[in-house]
DNA sequence: CGGAGAATTTGCGCAGGAGCAAAGAGAGCT
DNA sequence: AGCTCTCTTTGCTCCTGCGCAAATTCTCCG
């Protein structure tokens, strides 16, 4: 089968630290795979056969519950390891992952998972690193969604969306992909009722762009300033809450500046 | 600094696939390091220089926010690794540990983190794997905060305490050692003063035994029923609503898995 | 043994959001 | 084009659980 050109990925962290011809071996085991939108990769309790890497396009990674909650784990963006259930001896896949667009992946069967990670140790670094920054962030998303308001909660949301996957448009900052309110809602642990309530309040105050399955950041620095809680620009409540300055020397820098398309990877 | 004998450790995944010898190696680069009820192990934001392995004890792992709400990330227990954040190449300790009685633990430095899991890549898979099943853990709980009650959320986390560290005592499991209901409070996304009724009815109905900083579950599958949101167990609430949970996930379309075609990246 | 601080219990009122219902708006298909 | 299906918007009501406050009890300590 045709091989996968090494530059493709080279850049990648998972890469890195191997030479060029040890990439053409470990591209050589794997086969490319090509998922159309709203096809799953695989699913939520299935035989965790393989292991794979985005090469283009999004993914919604999503639970369902027992009793049909389904909740919206994350999405991978190009260039992300997924599907390593095996590497933490799970046999099982423990969600299911759905392209959001027409992606594309590098598929390895999990079999060969221990006799490369022997070979290549930077792979299980890098494999650890991966995991590692996704207990990260959702530890942090389980403290947003004990301590923060919908609104706030939201708000994150789409920032944090915004800086893995946000694509600059004169507009503002743009979604990559096509996510629906109820997603975000998902995401938040909210409903989709709330979300659209939020975001319809939004839009009229200029935060945001709102359309069918889309979603532009109009005003990230406002967004920004709600996701922290900054009583001044709260939109909706009006509380008698004295404007208290309440400066706490949080910075306001914009570090919501957005990676212009997909070369995520950080 | 007097050896740590190997027996104490043997049994433990992370030295499972070792020899005596190596295991012998292992424990000479370590320092065992005893910390007193409430001191701490490590502190939030603080250089990660170490890497450890509880030997005895419990320790409290928790999250401070910015704003100063705090969060309880997870319990450890003996023969579990932590602080690990250099193997995810972090500097800096993400949470901070607290010892929530005298516990022992097992400290490497983490300069040698590297080095030892080229040397020993058992080390590496159950890093990953200890890393991996903590982020199934929180991802669970993030589920939970998203789609159940308090009610049930407290009686999740009370189970799971108990499966953890468990004590069999004549009314019951007691949780083997000194937990607040601000600290359940802030396992569950929720109030002390919620947990505190929530346990009062519990303790009348039998179902729980509290005391100062001390829980006894009495009747653990009773409580398991009210986790499963069972109705017919629910303590206080008693409406009709009909189970019609419509499990109507969302579908997905067959996956059109065109195999291999390497011309990746359309 | 008494005092002080920490942890816990409880009452009360309010409101943030969830539930429910139904209409409106796009997008894709035939 | 026309139709249908899905996504989105919005109004209204009700309830869970948070916020606030104060009383009570248990432990540790001098």
């Amino acid at each position: 089968m045709a091989a996968v050109d090494r530059s493709l990925v080279a850049n990648l962290s998972m890469f890195a630290g191997l030479s060029p011809p040890e990439q053409d071996e470990l591209l050589r085991e794997a086969r490319s795979v090509r998922y159309i939108k709203g096809s799953a990769v695989f699913d939520q309790g299935t035989q965790a056969d393989r292991f794979f890497l985005l090469l283009h396009g999004h993914l919604r990674v999503e639970k369902t519950t027992p009793q049909g909650q389904q909740t919206v784990v994350r999405y991978v963006s190009a260039g992300e390891l997924f599907g390593v259930a095996q590497a933490m001896n799970m046999t099982h896949y423990p969600a299911t992952s759905v392209a959001a667009v027409d992606s594309i992946a590098l598929a390895w069967p999990s079999s060969s998972w221990r006799r490369l990670i022997v070979k290549y140790p930077t792979l299980a670094a890098s494999a650890l690193q991966t995991v590692g920054s996704r207990l990260q962030d959702t530890q942090a998303r389980v403290i947003e969604i004990s301590n923060e308001q919908v609104e706030q909660r939201v708000a994150h949301a789409l920032l944090r969306l915004a800086k893995q996957a946000g694509k600059k448009v004169d507009a503002g900052v743009e979604i990559d992909f096509p996510i629906s309110r109820q997603d975000i809602a998902e995401m938040t642990g909210t409903t989709l009722h709330t979300v659209s309530r939020i975001l319809s309040a939004w839009e009229s105050e200029g935060l945001v762009e709102g359309g069918r399955q889309r979603i532009v950041l109009r005003d990230a620095h406002r967004l920004h300033g709600l996701a922290e809680g900054d009583e001044a620009i709260q939109v909706r409540r009006r509380g008698p809450q004295a404007a208290a300055s309440s400066i706490l020397g949080r910075k306001t820098s914009a570090s919501t500046e957005c990676s212009a398309h997909a070369s995520a990877i950080e």
